[in-house]
This record gives structure tokens, C-alpha cells and sequence, in this order.
DNA sequence: GGGTGCATGTAATGGGTTACATGATTCT
DNA sequence: AGAATCATGTAACCCATTACATGCACCC
């Protein structure tokens, strides 16, 4: 079962990218690395062969680059057919992918963890989230600065805010649910709830 | 490279699900689809030559169940072996896995898409996390009432409440975000940032 | 001399879903 | 009559990461 004929999902991150401005392949890794890599990921084993197929499809123009010292650059362009696709594509309905949380498995069968196991994952996980709230924060003032006039800005801004209200719901979660993994080792049936309907209410007041 | 010798999550997610009770194959994937299915997922493709090779590890115990009329049940037991496993792989410190976000992936190409594209998408992400949210505090409360002396319930509760906590954060941000691409139509430059820093100052209260 | 960055590509490997094969029973 | 549920299992396929192969230049 094929979603998008034979096209997927990383030939149109491809076409996205070369909307922003002509690339290489190497290119690509890096900006999917910097920019998108708080929710997208793509490989060089991806990207070459998709690259390959795409300009044999007319989508993307290859123009090969050389200098003196170091490899060829093969730079690629999006072609009219290409722009096309990708529009087309961006208009498909998103189909949310399957979901594989790991920590959340080991929580759910933590009953058979012995003791302070699961609140150490839960210490790890808080920390890594406040660290990436952080840097969230950093790169939507930095950018803010230095592309105000970028049209694409405001996307840039809608997916970091994204990661900031995950990353804040992420803390708020494990910090409550620490509480939780206290109460139940000091032996009282403890309250889950009493935490979650507040946060509920917040969340509708929005 | 072998993360977890020769057995992978697939495995342990089936001793995790012994853990609570025996089960045949079927069971677990009825399982993985009704309790777990928010954040893991798991196929017959796997569940059976997993459960094949860890019988022959002596991990699980197989029994026939026969009951006429309807296929044969083969009903895993978890062996001193595999319960020791299982413990050992829930202290293992929990390796973020990677993301692939499509939705994200989208807007932030949405500089590239018809009017109302973006805001289409986001529409239909809203409702979906507000079914869900919905969905989670329904199984809360019903799962409170029915188990309510299952020394596991705290754990499931856990797993609820950040699915409940995430669905909220998205809720937030999608309508956040709505108005912004309102904004962006109208034509001033316009505010992602008020919007985040008022959510950040209350999720750092809790 | 050895690591890192630049730069492209292929092959091996792994993890996972879907489709297929089989077959009785029960619900619509 | 036809679909869905129960139940197990294999094979084909797809997508993705990692390792490998190559090679120059620059910095420590």
C-alpha cells in the first residue's frame, strides 16, 4: 500500500527544503540535524537514493559544483513539477504515525521495578526536558532576531512553540507524577486525580 | 550494534504483559491495541516469532489450551528466567527514540501551501486531541472505579495522565497556533511570543 | 599523526507492518 | 449469504539506520 504513488515522505522533505533555497544532499542532513530535528529525522542512506529518483522524475535539477581541495557538490533545484508535488502533498490530510514511547512502557509495567528505578527514569526525563524547553526558548529569540523578516519565520516559530508546549507539559507531568511515586512508596492511596482534573480545567480556560 | 543483547523491545513488552497475567499471542495484541495502544504498538508479525524464540530461551512456558469448536489457545506463562529479565531491561536508563512528526513537518513548509491548508490541518489535529482527551479521562475514571484495589492501577494511571497532559498541550497550541495563521492572513506581523510566554510562566507554578 | 569537517554514495542489517493461508463459529 | 471474532503463524515488503568505502584539507 503505497500513501503518495511513489514518492515518500522523505523525497517531499526534500522538495521542502529545496523551497527554502538550492542544497546538496550534505546539506540537507545538516539542516534536518539543526532546524527540524526536534521532530523530523532523515539519514544520508535516505537521502541520496531519494535524490536520485527525483531528478530522474524531473522534480529537482542537479548542477554539479566543483572546487579546488575538497569534493564535488552536487546542488540541487526544485523544478516547476516539483513545486507542484510538494504543494500537492502538503495539502494530503496527515495521518498521525504510530507511536512507540519507551519510558512509557517501562512506567506502565513499573509495578515489577524495584525501588527508585522508575522515579530515576522519570529524574533523567525531567531534566532532558527542561533542557530542551530552554533551548527552545533560545532559538525562538535568536531567530526571531536575526530572520525578522523571513517569510517563513512565522512557521519556524509555530513548530518551536510546539516543543515548548510539549516540553512544559512533559515537566508538569513528571513532576506530578514524582509526587505520585512518593505518596505510593510513603503507602497512601494518593490523588493522580487531583492533580489531573485541575490542569484540566486550565487547559479549557485557554 | 545490539542494544539489549538479543532480544529487543518487542520481547520485553511481551514479559511486561505477562507480568499481569498468562496470555496467549492474541491476547497481546488485543492488549497492545486497548491498554497500550497510546504510546506502543506491536503486530502479530512480531508477537509470534518473539514468543517462539523466547520460549526456547526459557523465558516464557507455553501450554496448549484446547476448547473445541475454535482454534487452539497457546497460553504463555512468565518463568522465574523471564520475570528476571523483565526487571533487569526496566532499569535500563531509557533512550529517547526518534521522531517523526508529520504534521510539524508540514507547517513548517506551510509557507508553501494553498490558503487554509495549514489551518485545515490544525482544525482536524484539535478535534482529534479533544476526542482523546476526552477518551483518557473516561478510562481514568472508569479504570479508578473497576480496579480499584490493583496494586498496577497507579502505574496505568501514570501512562493516562501524560496522555492526558500531552493531549492538553496540543489542544493549547493548536488553537494558539490558529490564531496566529488568523494573524498571518490579516497581515500583522503577529504575536507567537505573548502567547508562549504567558503558558510558560504557568507551567513553571506547577 | 590523528581527529574533524567536507562530500557522495552503496551495502548490510534491522525493525516493523501488511498480506496471505487456514478454518470453525456466531452475529447481522 | 456475508462479515466479524477467534486464533496461529509465515512471507513479502518497506522504510530507515549504520557501517563501509573514498579522499582531501585543516587544526591540534
Amino acid at each position: 500500500m503505497k500513501s503518495e504513488g511513489e514518492f515518500g515522505a522523505t523525497a517531499y522533505t526534500m522538495l521542502g527544503l529545496l523551497s527554502i533555497r538550492p542544497m546538496s544532499g550534505y546539506d540537507m542532513r545538516q539542516m534536518v540535524g539543526e532546524s527540524i530535528g526536534h521532530f523530523w529525522s532523515e539519514s544520508y542512506g535516505q537521502i541520496y537514493p531519494a535524490l536520485k529518483k527525483m531528478a530522474e522524475a524531473g522534480l529537482v535539477e542537479k548542477k554539479t559544483e566543483s572546487s579546488e581541495g575538497r569534493p564535488d557538490r552536487h546542488v540541487y533545484t526544485l523544478t516547476g513539477a516539483g513545486r507542484q508535488r510538494l504543494e500537492g502533498w502538503l495539502e494530503i490530510p496527515v495521518k498521525r504515525g504510530v507511536v512507540r514511547n519507551e519510558l512509557l512502557l517501562k512506567l506502565f509495567f513499573g509495578a515489577n521495578a524495584g525501588a527508585g528505578v522508575n522515579a530515576g527514569h522519570l529524574r533523567a526525563f525531567l531534566e532532558a526536558e527542561e533542557r530542551l524547553a530552554r533551548v527552545f526558548a533560545g532559538i525562538a529569540a535568536q531567530l526571531t532576531k536575526e530572520r525578522k523578516s523571513d517569510p517563513q519565520l512565522p512557521f519556524w516559530l509555530i513548530t518551536l512553540s510546539r516543543g515548548r508546549h510539549d516540553a512544559l507539559a512533559s515537566i508538569a507531568w513528571a513532576k506530578e507524577t514524582l509526587a505520585v511515586l512518593d505518596g505510593l512508596d510513603a503507602g497512601g492511596p494518593v490523588t493522580q486525580n487531583e492533580g489531573q482534573r485541575k490542569r484540566e480545567e486550565d487547559g479549557h480556560g485557554a
